[in-house]
DNA sequence: ATAATAGTTAAGTATGTACTTGAGTATTAT
DNA sequence: ATAATACTCAAGTACATACTTAACTATTAT
């Protein structure tokens, strides 16, 4: 399976999108039905429903259908992968000027 | 100030692009020029120039120009901004996880 | 049965993006 | 001085993407 490897890509592909960045931010307050996930935003359903595609497609966000209702919630361990690859990015000296006091020192 | 959330975006996109990833796991490994930059990537340098004004300018990446040699390297803090971003969502699933059973149990 | 709801799907458009080529500049080597 | 190096910049192209509209299906309400 090359599902984690193949994945990296398009989580982070997923993510470059602010509008689903937003579906996510509101996923992550609770899971909610497609139309509900819709209403803070200003494009149309159908639209939503594309990204919805996306986010699943790429394993962040998991969706299931009950009725004529699909009820959307984030996916544990989706981020996970987003989250390795930028740990592995970190230098040991990054990481201690990943602290607020140390940017600070930093000129411009 | 909104600076710091108009990055996430740009930062979010700039690594939504694999080529830029892979310079910047390259870069994770030390500071390097352009041309060496360029060498593992199968593009032109002209367009490993245009990812690194990207990734510039999001302040994923920091260069400077001695002579007619430009070396970049990872701007430290710049990753973080995209951690954070991921661990505030990781930590509320987290939260609505532990109870689960109140989520199955939630109406409209 | 009829209507309203919730979502789905296809097709088209418009803009963005990654990339190339080709010509240019500034710096270093011979 | 000439040539090679290390980028830099502008313009164009091909493809990806975010989005819309409009017609459709399936479920629930009256």
């Amino acid at each position: 399976m090359n599902g984690k490897q193949a994945n990296i890509d398009s989580v982070f592909h997923a993510l470059g999108d602010s509008t689903r960045r937003a579906m996510m931010e509101r996923l992550s307050e609770g899971p909610m039905t497609v139309s509900r996930l819709a209403e803070p935003l200003s494009i149309t359903l159908a639209a939503v429903v594309q990204h919805l595609q996306v986010l699943e497609e790429c394993g962040l966000v998991k969706t299931e259908k009950h009725g004529r209702v699909r009820t959307c919630r984030i996916e544990p361990g989706g981020l996970a992968v987003a989250r390795e690859w930028i740990d592995k990015r970190r230098t040991s000296w990054e990481e201690r000027l990943d602290r607020l006091d140390v940017l600070l020192a930093e000129p411009e």
